[in-house]
DNA sequence: GTCAATGTCTATTAACTAAATAGGGTTTAT
DNA sequence: ATAAACCCTATTTAGTTAATAGACATTGAC
């Protein structure tokens, strides 16, 4: 897994769209004057994030976007799938996949970067958007949401324990 | 965190290796061979493990390389970071840098992604080369091997289970 | 001491990707 | 009608990755 300039221009705007929640549409040159992202680039993640039914655009005069969900329902690792793929901390799945074909040591190895990938996703599934952007921040119990979140699947990946560090 | 092709190269190359272990110097064709890497560019990526100590050649006839630790105390992340760079989700840590110079929302997506980067360096950190290389494999009690490695430095590195999968 | 085997090192290439920019097209509020 | 805004496609630039090439250096065997 690797969070592109791209994925992390993505998530900027997308709290600066939560911390604008229900002001209506902001305009594209807004969001990236207050993040300080470069406007164009800017344009086609939106773009990206509208087609994939996170945010909404208004055309025209008066135009801009505005998230389709609360903050507190739009997951970190949405935004990180639909901008930079999968979770996953290997490049092509194709390579991995003659791993497995191989002997126990090969997919022993190929568990552990499946391991890796499991990990990255539960903390990334379990923060929303409003976990981080905390628009009017009493910033005490900011972990509560994620709490919350955790409940959900709970099962997919391995336990883990170490003696320390 | 992106493992390449590269990195996986030197992990499989890391693997026959340990399998190998105490027979002498091996050929980089042969690990060419028996992993299936391309023999010029596992030869680049040898010389690198070379130069980080975790594997010692010998040149001219009869020479090869062979692992300088035993393979319980070789990490997959001292393989991954010295040919992937540090083990963090993001591209650069400069731009990473800016965002917890703004406000606390951005710090708290910056901490999100230490998070990220610790639980899998959890992982990585916790699994040698001998845990998946498993040299001389009775098929049955894979996890056998695992326990045994874990004898030796005890506080070291942590103590993987997994439940299955 | 020659020769073949083998690692060492530097350079180069081809393909791909990421980041950013450019510019015209379309829609809408006023 | 006009200006404000999003929509869309194309292009550029720079950098990276994977791989190859080839000359050089060292060693063991005979």
């Amino acid at each position: 897994m690797k969070i592109s300039q791209k994925g992390l221009y993505a998530l900027q705007a997308m709290m600066m769209l939560a911390r604008h929640h229900n002001q209506g549409a902001i305009r594209i040159r807004d969001i990236a004057y207050e993040e300080e992202l470069p406007e164009k680039f800017l344009e086609l993640i939106l773009l990206e994030l509208k087609n994939a039914r996170m945010v909404e655009s208004a055309r025209g005069a008066k135009g801009g976007y505005q998230l389709r969900r609360p903050p507190s329902e739009i997951r970190l690792s949405e935004i990180i799938r639909l901008i930079d793929g999968p979770l996953a901390p290997f490049g092509d799945a194709d390579q991995l996949r003659s791993l497995i074909d191989r002997d126990a040591a090969h997919r022993a190895l190929y568990q552990v970067f499946l391991d890796v990938r499991d990990a990255a996703a539960k903390i990334l599934e379990s923060t929303t958007i409003a976990d981080i952007a905390d628009p009017a921040p009493s910033p005490r119990h900011k972990s509560r949401k994620k709490n919350e979140a955790t409940l959900l699947p709970m099962v997919v990946h391995g336990n883990i324990q170490r003696t320390d560090k």
